[in-house]
DNA sequence: GTAATATATGAATATCTGTTCATATATTCA
DNA sequence: TGAATATATGAACAGATATTCATATATTAC
């Protein structure tokens, strides 16, 4: 397996977007669809502040979309990719 | 999506495992069959030492394992899933 | 206009993480 | 036996990270 120094740089920073609980958490409350910071933060016991600096960093790394609509803001999954690695995740989890 | 406060935990531990570049790299040599712990290291431009810290850690999470044979010690992947998350995470990285 | 609400952001802080260095253990060779 | 080699381990330090708090921006309601 070849891979450039670039490449591997990538990748980990993919993965450690998916390498707390809390985002993991996250990440499973938009799989049911998109949701606001707010509702996010409440689900997730956390303050909108937390959840929102999170969000600033999937938001940037394009795991997560944003939609705003009045004062809210909506956010749900980018693409597959994420909810792919997930399930692929937790089959290792319960098979471990 | 359901998920239980402890395998969100379980799954962040696991993605935090591949949340490394120097990790990504190691597992990314170990996919061309099981290495010892200097050949890593040399490959990886990296102390022994370093190197087994981190396979202390990997090993502990069972995505690799340890051969011992005389005074050096071969470590290989301990299934496929990582192969498939690592390949999977590869393929985001490139379209993203 | 002002007040209230939703989200974002910067600074500060506490915790976690990766590496280095020194040292320990285990194995082979002479 | 003792020297050399391969790996492991603990402590310490530097750098990264997640959260909190205070504050800023934007939107709606009055």
């Amino acid at each position: 397996m070849k891979l450039t120094e670039l490449k591997a740089i990538k990748l980990a920073e993919l993965f450690s977007a998916l390498s707390d609980a809390s985002r993991i958490r996250l990440i499973s409350l938009l799989m049911d669809g998109e949701k606001s910071v707010s509702v996010l933060a409440q689900g997730l016991g956390m303050t909108d502040s937390a959840v929102s600096h999170q969000l600033r960093g999937l938001r940037h790394m394009r795991l997560v979309r944003a939609r705003k609509s009045g004062r809210q803001v909506f956010y749900s999954l980018d693409d597959d990719h994420v909810s792919r690695l997930f399930t692929l995740g937790l089959d290792h989890v319960q098979h471990g």
